[in-house]
DNA sequence: CTCAGTGTTCAGTG
DNA sequence: TCACTGAACACTGA
């Protein structure tokens, strides 16, 4: 469930398994959809031996850095996440599902065994992810085109408004677009503007600086909210247009009783509360 | 059987 | 250059 704070889970979680270990087996599945420009054999070749010094994000993007180069670059796409072997899975945001104890697990496209023993699968049920290959991973796109990463460097508000000004793109499609934000995806966008109150139709143009510093604010207490959840496995907020977002009912309502209607943006399912961001 | 989906990228339109 | 749309990718689960 890959947005910015289930890849934050994915690096600490791999962070804990791998950093400072030496990978001794390396496994991978023949898959050059997700192997971009990074086949077995290359990827076989830079991780083999190798010692993790530290696991890196940004935005929705993962990387090792190694003691040599080049580093493996990881994106989740819709459905990837790392794996730890005797490590039960968290449940996923879109909803309960049976969690899966088998070992490697299903869907597994890259397998690490490290000196100690310990295991880090990658796995992607949907083949939308990519694992690839760089040298300097945050200086070379595509994580040198991300725009801001909002737990790393969320710019202070007059910067932000500054970058909005002028620009007749709507606030969904603004938030999706990870040359602006980084890690911001679907129900993350969503979730922002029902508790920063505003219509996500609006051009981005259109805010006024104390809407910009809302919006900025909502930002980063989703976000950092989402990544605390995460990692405490706590439930999010029952205020939440979270909980109620993927019932697509057509009388959803939040917990405050406000009615959730739906509608596409930027050719996603948009969820938002006409009477509070109307 | 049909269809939407947590993401990205590209082609095409205005 | 900007903004938007739709398609493609591939597969699961409702």
């Amino acid at each position: 469930m890959p947005e910015l704070p289930e890849v934050e889970r994915g690096r600490r979680l791999a962070e804990r398994i791998a950093r400072g270990r030496r990978v001794v087996r390396v496994r991978c599945a023949r898959d050059p959809i997700i192997f971009e420009g990074a086949g077995p054999a290359r990827l076989h070749r830079a991780l083999l031996g190798r010692e993790v010094r530290a696991v890196r994000r940004r935005g929705k993007y993962v990387w090792f850095e190694l003691d040599a180069r080049p580093w493996p670059l990881f994106h989740f796409g819709m459905t990837g996440a790392f794996r730890a072997r005797d490590e039960a899975p968290l449940l996923p945001a879109s909803g309960p599902r049976l969690p899966d104890r088998a070992w490697p697990p299903r869907f597994t496209k890259l397998r690490l065994v490290f000196e100690d023993g310990g295991e880090l699968c990658l796995t992607n049920k949907r083949r939308l992810g990519r694992v690839r290959l760089r040298n300097d991973p945050a200086g070379e796109p595509p994580v040198s085109r991300l725009g801001f990463d909002p737990l790393l460097d969320l710019p202070p508000a007059p910067v932000l408004a500054e970058r909005l000004r002028g620009r007749k793109i709507r606030l969904k499609g603004l938030l999706l677009d990870q040359s602006f934000a980084a890690g911001v995806g679907n129900w993350i966008a969503d979730e922002v503007l029902y508790q920063a109150r505003l219509d996500p139709r609006r051009p981005a143009g259109s805010l006024g600086p104390e809407e910009v510093a809302r919006l900025r604010r909502k930002l980063r207490h989703v976000v950092t909210t989402a990544v605390r959840v995460d990692a405490d496995k706590r439930r999010f907020p029952r205020t939440w247009l979270f909980h109620q977002r993927w019932g697509r009912r057509a009388d959803a309502r939040t917990a405050r009783g406000e009615a959730i209607e739906h509608l596409t943006l930027a050719g996603r399912t948009t969820a938002w509360v006409p009477s509070v961001q109307g």
